[in-house]
DNA sequence: AATCTATTTAGAAATATCTCTAAATAGATT
DNA sequence: AATCTATTTAGAGATATTTCTAAATAGATT
């Protein structure tokens, strides 16, 4: 909830990491794990920072979690960063 | 040096205000340490952590040390954010 | 209903981060 | 050269983060 969670979120390169595995498909909590050599409770602690970021959404089928992207925060934070100009992304103000 | 160090640098308030402060102006550490309720040695510290992520860049004149911002990284960043997909920057797959 | 499977929660240990005070550097001014 | 000003470095304390093991939930299967 909020920028300072979604920079903090976005600060640990396991969390990271789980972003680009769910970058285009959904994934439950255990395929996630897999992926790491972490206990499911270190995967989970991981995914609920994500999740109070806003950066990932669950859903519940059968006996399993599914998290995907929440896209719209990662447009938030690529507005943030528009900020500080660079590669003049469109060229409107030349 | 690195994402890991750039994130971690970007996952501060302190330290994503001062990067605020250097978007259209450069400033010496002492006038970015004016804008907080901080010592100038826990500035330092932090203006160390932007350097060592590259999101700055320094240079000396007379007692002073100047800052400024370092776009190219910046756009390092953007470009990993657009992995995410969301908006679709521009039309060309459809 | 008993048990199995997937995941989370609680609590603890190790490590990292942020902030301070005090001292060190280093260049500028007198 | 002595001192002043701007900033950093060192060391320490408080707090936060990451990870684990063990236990709790909760839905699915037998």
């Amino acid at each position: 909830m909020g920028f300072p969670d979604t920079f903090k979120a976005l600060s640990d390169p396991v969390r990271r990491e789980i972003l680009v595995l769910l970058k285009d498909k959904k994934l439950s909590a255990g395929e996630i794990g897999k992926h790491f050599e972490m206990t499911g409770a270190t995967i989970s602690y991981h995914l609920s920072q994500l999740k109070k970021a806003d950066l990932i959404l669950e859903s519940k089928y059968k006996n399993f979690i599914y998290y995907e992207l929440n896209i719209s925060v990662f447009e938030e934070i690529m507005l943030w960063f528009t900020q500080f100009g660079g590669k003049e992304n469109d060229k409107k103000n030349e």
